[in-house]
DNA sequence: AGCACGCCGACT
DNA sequence: GTCGGCGTGCTC
C-alpha cells in the first residue's frame, strides 16, 4: 500500500522520472481553484481517465486524471505526489470525459464536480486492494441463472417501421438522427424497446445499451421485462434506491463492459458506457429527467449530446412528448427544414380496449363547496357493485391546506415561510410542506383563543374520509363493505410502502384508491375502470407556463391506467370536473389528440417567444432580506450588461420567487432569455464572474439552472 | 465543499 | 481555567 514512491525520488529508474498530472477533483463551481484541474507529481505516466487518490489541504480526496492543461504560472506553487493510483480499473474514456466536459460547461458547474458525482460515492472509501478485489468478484460472478427468455412478440406494422427506421444504418461517419417514438399507452413501445436492444446487442459484442426511466418507481416493471427477455445478459441498474454497495456494483459492471444493459433514473446517463451505441429515454417528457439540485442537468438532453458524440442511436418515447421534443421531430415542409430529430409515431394501441371515454363535469352547475359531483359519485357507485375499481387523483396532500379562525381570521402561516401550514388530520399536526416545521394543532385560535377553528380546501386525507362517508352504504359484488385507500407520499414514507399498497390495489383489496399523481405513473392497474381527476382547475392559468402540458401528459397518462385489461376496457372512463369545460385542453383530451393540443401549445408560445422558441436560464439566490437577494442580482446583471457577449441575451428584473420565504431564507430570481442558444451559453460564463464578484456576506448561495422547467 | 485556524461565552 | 460556537480562508 506504502509502495507509492514519495515526489523527491526524481532518482528513479529511468522511465520513472516525476510526471506532472492533471487531476479532478470535487471542487465547486464557486472555489477559484475549480476553474481547472489541479495537477499532482507522480512517478511514471498514467493515462487520463485513472481513477487517483491525491492529498487536497489535510485530507485525501478521489480524483481523476484528466487531460493534460498547463501548469499554472503561480509563484511558489509547491506540487505535492498523488497518494494512489487504481490501476486495477480501467481508465474512463474519452467519450465520458467530453460528455463531463461539456455537462459542466452548458449547466455552469466545475468539471470536478460533474465527474466525481458520476462516480458511485462508495469509491471514495475504497483503496486500490478493495477496489481490486471488488472487481475480480464482479469477474468471478455472473449472477445469472439458467432461464429460458420470453419470446419476442410479434411487431404491428407500425412497430416494424419504428423499429427499422431507428437501427436502419447511417449514413457514412455521421450520427444517426434522434428518433422521438411518439405512442399511446398500450401502443407496444416497450416490445420496440427490447427488440432494438436485442439487435443492438447482437450487432457487436461490445455494444452496450442504456435504458432510462423516470423514476425508481417504475423501474421493477421494466427491469423484469429486460430480465425475463434476456435472461443471459447481466443487467446494472443505477437508481438512488439502491444501496451504496449495489451501485458501485452496477457502476463497474457497466465500466468493465460487463453488463451490457444498464437500466436507470437520470443519473445512468453519466454512467461509464465504454461500448454504448443505443440510448433509450422511456416517457422522455416527465420532468423528473431534470435534476433539481447540484449540478441542474436534464439526463434527456444530455443522452441526446452523449448519442451524439458516441455514434451512437438514441430513441425517445413517450405518449405525451415533451414541447421541444415534438418541435424538434416536426416534419419538413412550407419552408421549413423540419426538426432535428425523426418522429416515429405509432397510434394505434394493440390487442388492448379504445382509449377511455373523457367525461367532463361542469363545477360552475354545482353548489359552491362541491367535491364530489353526485354524477361522479354515481358513477363510482356504479363500478364498485361491479367489482370494478376507481382511482380518484388529487394534487394535494393532507387534510386541509390551510386551518383558519372564523372570527379573527388567523391562518396557519408557517412562521419560518410565506406559505401556510398543512393541517394533516391523522397526526393532528400543522405541518409546512416547504420546511417541514410540524407543530401539534392548537385546540383554539392561537391569536384570539376562539374555539371555532375551520379547515379551508381539501387534501386527499379528507379526500379518503369524504369517500368513506358518501359510499358508506354501499356493498361489493361479494357483500363485502367497500375499502378505500390513499396512496400518497405520506403513506408511502418508507422503503417499499408504495410496492406493498400498490399490490393490494392489484390483488383487488382496494374498491376505490385516492392520491396523488404519484399514482397516475407507469402502474398498470388491470381492474380500474374509472380514473377521475378532482380540480385541475389550477394548471389552466398557471404562471408557469409549462403547467398545461404537464396536466395534459398527467390525464392522459391517468386515463391510460383504466381499462388496460380489454375485457373491461369497453367502460373505462376518465372523469374530469371543471369550471372551464369548454377549455381547449380537455376538448384535444376528450378525443385524445396530443398533436392538436401541441400545435395549439406550440402557437402560444411562439407568438410570445417562449421555449421552444427561445432559451432560458434563471439564477436564483437567497439572501435573509428580499431587497438583499434582488439587489444582488440585478447589480449582477447590470455589470454584466456590457460584455459583447449580452447582445442576444435578454435580463428580466429580478422577482420574489414563489414562496418567497422558505425556512426564513428570502428567495429571488431573475430570468435570462434568449433566441440564441449559443448566445446565452456565451454569456452565462460572463453573468457567472459578476455574481462571483457581487457576492457579499448578506448572500447565502446563489445558483443557476439552465433550461429550468419551474419558472 | 471540507477542514483548519481563530477569537469570544457557559461549563467539566 | 477549558470546550465549542461558527466566521474567514485555503486547498495543486
Amino acid at each position: 500500500m506504502d509502495s507509492t514512491p514519495s515526489a523527491d525520488s526524481e532518482s528513479g529508474a529511468p522511465g520513472q522520472e516525476s510526471q506532472v498530472l492533471s487531476v479532478l477533483v470535487a471542487l465547486p463551481a464557486h472555489s477559484p481553484l475549480s476553474a481547472t484541474p489541479l495537477h499532482y507529481t507522480h512517478t511514471g505516466r498514467l493515462p487520463p481517465g485513472t481513477l487517483v487518490r491525491v492529498p487536497l489541504g489535510a485530507r485525501a480526496v478521489l480524483g481523476v486524471v484528466w487531460d493534460d492543461v498547463p501548469l499554472p504560472q503561480q509563484e511558489g506553487l509547491q506540487l505535492r505526489p498523488l497518494l494512489e493510483a487504481f490501476t486495477a480499473l480501467p481508465p474512463l474514456d474519452a467519450s465520458w470525459r467530453r460528455l463531463v466536459t461539456f455537462t459542466a460547461h452548458y449547466y455552469q458547474r466545475s468539471m470536478g464536480e460533474v465527474a466525481l458525482s458520476a462516480l458511485p460515492p462508495q469509491l471514495r472509501d475504497l483503496d486500490g486492494t478493495q477496489l481490486a478485489r471488488r472487481l475480480r468478484k464482479l469477474a468471478a460472478d455472473k449472477g445469472l441463472e439458467a432461464r429460458t427468455a420470453s419470446a419476442p412478440l410479434p411487431l404491428t406494422p407500425q412497430q416494424q417501421q419504428a423499429l427499422d427506421t431507428l437501427l436502419a444504418p447511417a449514413d457514412g461517419g455521421t450520427a444517426p438522427r434522434p428518433c422521438l417514438l411518439f405512442g399511446s399507452t398500450g401502443s407496444g413501445k416497450t416490445e420496440v424497446y427490447l427488440q432494438a436492444v436485442a439487435r443492438t446487442l447482437e450487432q457487436e459484442p461490445g455494444a452496450q445499451v442504456l435504458v432510462m426511466v423516470p423514476e425508481i418507481n417504475l423501474t421493477p416493471q421494466l427491469e423484469q421485462r429486460f430480465a425475463d427477455r434476456f435472461p443471459d445478459q447481466r443487467i446494472a441498474s443505477m437508481h438512488s434506491g439502491l444501496t451504496p454497495a449495489q451501485r458501485l456494483q452496477g457502476w463497474l459492471a457497466a465500466h468493465t463492459g460487463q453488463a451490457r444493459i444498464v437500466l436507470g433514473t437520470r443519473m445512468a446517463v453519466l454512467a461509464s458506457l465504454p461500448g454504448l451505441r443505443l440510448i433509450v429515454v422511456d416517457e422522455e417528457h416527465d420532468p423528473s429527467y431534470k435534476q433539481q439540485e447540484g449540478a441542474r442537468y436534464s439526463a434527456r438532453d444530455l443522452a441526446i449530446y452523449r448519442a451524439h458524440h458516441a455514434q451512437a442511436r438514441i430513441l425517445l418515447g413517450s405518449a405525451t412528448p415533451s414541447l421541444e421534443s415534438w418541435h424538434q421531430s416536426r416534419p419538413a415542409g412550407d419552408g421549413d427544414a423540419g426538426g432535428r430529430y425523426l418522429r416515429l409515431a405509432m397510434p394505434a394501441r394493440i390487442g388492448a380496449a379504445p382509449l377511455p371515454r373523457v367525461r367532463l363535469v361542469d363545477m360552475n352547475h354545482q353548489h359552491r363547496r362541491c367535491v364530489f359531483s353526485p354524477q361522479l359519485l354515481e358513477a363510482m357507485a356504479e363500478r364498485a357493485a361491479r367489482g370494478e375499481q376507481s382511482m380518484v387523483l388529487l394534487n394535494r396532500r393532507g387534510y386541509a391546506p390551510v386551518l383558519h379562525c372564523a372570527d379573527c381570521g388567523w391562518k396557519s402561516e408557517c412562521p419560518h415561510c410565506s406559505a401556510y401550514r398543512v393541517f394533516h388530520k391523522i397526526d393532528r399536526t400543522l405541518r409546512c410542506h416547504h420546511c417541514g416545521f410540524t407543530e401539534r394543532v392548537p385546540r383554539a385560535c392561537p391569536s384570539c383563543g376562539n374555539l371555532d377553528v375551520q379547515t379551508l380546501g381539501q387534501g386527499t386525507e379528507q379526500l379518503e374520509e369524504a369517500l368513506a362517508h358518501e359510499l358508506r352504504a354501499l356493498t361489493r359484488p361479494d357483500g363485502q363493505p367497500l375499502v378505500i385507500a390513499r396512496v400518497d407520499a405520506d403513506t408511502t414514507r418508507h422503503a417499499g410502502s408504495l410496492e406493498q399498497q400498490l399490490a393490494r390495489v392489484h390483488s383487488g383489496d382496494v374498491d376505490v384508491l385516492v392520491g396523488t399523481q404519484m399514482i397516475a405513473k407507469g402502474h398498470d392497474f388491470r381492474r380500474i375502470t374509472l380514473v377521475a381527476a378532482l380540480n385541475p382547475d389550477t394548471a389552466l392559468f398557471s404562471s408557469d407556463f409549462r403547467a398545461p402540458e404537464r396536466l395534459f401528459s398527467l390525464l392522459l397518462q391517468a386515463g391510460g391506467r383504466a381499462g388496460r385489461d380489454a375485457a373491461i376496457g369497453s367502460t373505462s372512463e376518465l372523469w374530469v370536473q371543471t369550471r372551464f369545460p369548454t377549455h381547449a385542453l380537455f376538448a384535444a383530451l376528450q378525443r385524445h389528440d396530443y398533436p392538436a393540443f401541441a400545435a395549439q401549445q406550440l402557437e402560444e408560445r411562439a407568438a410570445a417567444g417562449m421555449p421552444p422558441f427561445s432559451y432560458q436560464a434563471l439564477v436564483r439566490a437567497e439572501s435573509r432580506e428580499q431587497q438583499a437577494a434582488q439587489d444582488f442580482l440585478n447589480a449582477a446583471s447590470s455589470a454584466a450588461a456590457d460584455v459583447p457577449e449580452a447582445a442576444e441575451v435578454f435580463c428580466y428584473p429580478a422577482i420574489p420567487m414563489t414562496p418567497q420565504r422558505v425556512a426564513n431564507r428570502e428567495r429571488a430570481q431573475m430570468l435570462l432569455e434568449s433566441g440564441n442558444r449559443a448566445a446565452l451559453q456565451r454569456f452565462l460564463p460572463q453573468l457567472a464572474q459578476q455574481l462571483h464578484a457581487q457576492r457579499n456576506r448578506t448572500i447565502l448561495r446563489w445558483a443557476i439552472d439552465v433550461d429550468p422547467l419551474g419558472i
